[in-house]
DNA sequence: AAATAAAATTTGGTAAGGCTAATTTTATTT
DNA sequence: AAATAAAATTAGCCTTACCAAATTTTATTT
């Protein structure tokens, strides 16, 4: 298999792949790595060489059928993890990032798949992002946010869109988890705030940042 | 903390540190490792600098205070991965070792206490050793093997002593677990083989070298 | 005690995966 | 089209963690 390095490259490939159907470049690896430029130039003769993505000067990187495979069996036990930790060991949102991070890593053919079965078999991480499935395939990602409710709607929190620490634990505060049902009481014309219920308790104001980074479910 | 290297050479310093009072010496240090002396040389002096070993020829290595703590830090998640991967995930016991080999190296405050926890606080591994707690604390091993069991007698598996795959593989064709029980029928006095019973079935031949490798518990 | 064997150590080298600085290539302005 | 800016690449160097070969130290025989 490949080195945790490699796997680290190949992994952020995938998500600037699926980000955008823009160009990968080497600047724009290195600067989602924050690794040098040269590293990166480095890595991508590597990983030509191990087949798993392909290199034009006009076309930028692109991964290659193995790439993607290998690529999505990463992001499968990197979200696997997630949901273990929240779910079985009590981390929180934001905790739990940095240690899939290296539980991903981990190596074994059958671990990604008895996790998924001992989990479940989920459908989406913590952060509402889908698990792609042993066969590499996966639901939709969440899109609405809880802007796009109307006033007077009620909706339940799925996912997060935005995951840095500061939201997560901004989150926390304000007793926000998966499942979590918010009534949107007023949007405040002048800067587009949000006054909402938190599982209709008393009314809170939140900014139109935070009404766009949570993901939920009105259907 | 440290590097993956460094773990695995602490870890060894204190298996080695534990087997038996001897002298830990470079040389048994690569054997164990099965590294080249040279290389064992140039990481004692890196552990020395960092204050988890000492080392002086006429003593050979020992482990400091801190050496001592983060080794059994180590071998805690070692052992609580081990039960995590045969309990939850289904594993058999010859296949968790490797596994945990690469999980006991997930750095993360609370890991360790999160997963001991949620197993329920286990106090042996599938393998029979203790479990270091958070404390660093641990319960005695266990010494009792079906060889010792008096003819007629009966007990339960408690762990293994032997942890090859031969062995391991052998123990899940006779359908031996951890908690199954054993009954001694008969010693045959010409090779001290074992005539056994388990779970109460049809009775069945095994080894002396097999009766000493299982360890029992018939309090 | 001298000879020999074994263990420990030093020296120099390798591969992976980073880096900086310099250079070349490609794009964008003027 | 020339000048300039940006991106890509090369060259050379660093650290970690290993190795083999040579040397020194320590132990064991004779």
């Amino acid at each position: 298999m490949h080195t945790l390095s490699e796997e680290n490259y190949l992994k952020c490939i995938y998500r600037l792949w699926q980000d955008k159907g823009q160009k990968i470049t080497p600047t724009a690896i290195a600067e989602s790595l924050g690794n040098n430029p040269a590293s990166v130039v480095d890595m991508i003769r590597k990983l030509t060489d191990k087949q798993l993505i392909a290199y034009d000067k006009k076309k930028g990187v692109e991964l290659t059928v193995q790439g993607q495979k290998d690529a999505t069996l990463i992001v499968r036990r990197h979200r696997l993890w997630e949901v273990f930790l929240l779910e079985k060991l009590g981390y929180h949102w934001d905790e739990i990032h940095d240690i899939a991070e290296e539980l991903e890593h981990i190596k074994d053919a059958s671990l990604a798949d008895r996790l998924d079965k001992f989990l479940g078999f989920p459908e989406y991480d913590p952060h509402g992002d889908p698990i792609p499935k042993a066969n590499g395939k996966m639901a939709k990602r969440f899109s609405t946010t809880l802007a796009d409710v109307k006033t007077g709607g009620s909706c339940r929190v799925v996912a997060v869109k935005d995951t840095t620490s500061q939201f997560l634990q901004y989150l926390q505060k304000l007793d926000i988890n998966i499942g979590t049902k918010i009534q949107l009481i007023e949007k405040i014309p002048f800067d587009s705030s949000l006054v909402i219920s938190i599982n209709g308790n008393e009314h809170k104001t939140v900014s139109q940042k935070f009404g766009e980074s949570l993901l939920i479910d009105n259907s």
